[in-house]
DNA sequence: GTCTATACGCGGATAGAC
DNA sequence: GTCTATCCGCGTATAGAC
């Protein structure tokens, strides 16, 4: 892998405070003081502010994409690969306590800023949202796969901004127990209605 | 009651626009704007923007307080109560999906930008909280009432981060639904618990 | 109480030397 | 590629007239 650029560097900085800061907060003198250049200077890599948000966007689309692929590489069961996206939520708690969750207060942020680039930063939860509609089809829940992957989605984003909010860690754990088991019960469900397929030769409805 | 001074209409603006557009992207001239008058003049009524924060969020709170004793006074089961909470979300799911939740995503810039009136806003947070916590509590699950109060809450804000990032409406009401079912569970295994200590004498355990 | 005028600093962006 | 100098506009805030 070659040297990192100035450029690289930058968008590694924006990439931090824009977490920890917001984007709009963030200045360029932020930003050039985090790296050590001249704030003129990067006019050379970047056109605008906006370019280097669409740079750090990109990114970490890249970094998303190689994660969820080493997640489905690891865990061979999908429940299993499920169970390392909820567990990110345990990874990353001392940061989400502090600021949240990237993504999340990304896309909030550029919603209120009506910002060009929202539909880029949604894109990040495109990428979950699709991954976990997979892993929740070959869990054998294909008919609502997609709704439980936006409903994981959510109690995460939840889970992440209250935590943030009551600057509680313990919450996190707490709550992420409570998705594993969740997460059994929809396996042993769905293993049912397998079984109850091949038995009964129908799938089990719900009374209403 | 008496008539609305200028300084209500300043922070009724300001209160709409830092939620629409978030308060650091909010302007001294966006709210004169909004309430046509003129920039200078408001420092007669506000000495900084942090002020005006400070005066919209002890607004919020105070019609909070009243949301939930309406609450209280309509709602005479706490089921019932429980409810009503969750179904703000379809009540504003148009504003939800073009602007996310007031408190959620005020917190949430308030968190960045390092804010001295953090804890304030965060006050928000904890009246439902504190609500919630006990009607779960006359529900009969004193045991986890808080748990399930954060539970509550932390779904409610994951359902409408996403439903801004998708701008889906939909979403909200297919997970309002779910929730309503949830509610009805809690409320099943509370009884069920009530009747077994009364009955058996003793608290229902569960296998690990 | 409301206005106009203005100070001041900062953030984004450009020009041009080295 | 990196720097310094500089421009411009906006946002907060103040002074003071009406």
């Amino acid at each position: 892998m070659r040297d990192k650029t100035t450029r690289d560097h930058i968008i590694e900085a924006a990439d931090q405070l824009f977490y920890q800061q917001g984007y709009e907060h963030t200045s360029f003198s932020d930003i050039a003081n985090a790296v050590q250049i001249s704030r003129g200077n990067f006019y050379h890599h970047f056109k605008s502010k906006d370019e280097i948000l669409d740079a750090v966007i990109n990114v970490r689309l890249a970094n998303t994409r190689k994660m969820l692929e080493q997640w489905e590489i690891k865990g061979e069961k999908p429940e299993d690969r499920i169970r390392s996206f909820i567990h990110i939520l345990i990874m990353n708690r001392a940061k989400i306590k502090c600021y949240g969750c990237p993504v999340g207060t990304l896309c909030g942020e550029l919603a209120k800023l009506n910002h060009p680039l929202q539909a880029e930063a949604n894109k990040l939860f495109t990428l979950f949202r699709t991954w976990l509609r997979r892993q929740f089809t070959l869990l054998g829940r294909k008919a609502d796969a997609d709704e439980l992957a936006m409903r994981l989605l959510a109690r995460s984003q939840g889970v992440a901004t209250l935590a943030n909010a009551f600057h509680d860690e313990r919450f996190v754990k707490q709550e992420v127990k409570q998705m594993d088991e969740w997460l059994r019960s929809c396996t042993e469900s769905a293993a049912r209605n397998a079984h109850d397929e091949y038995g009964a030769g129908e799938r089990v409805r719900r009374k209403s």
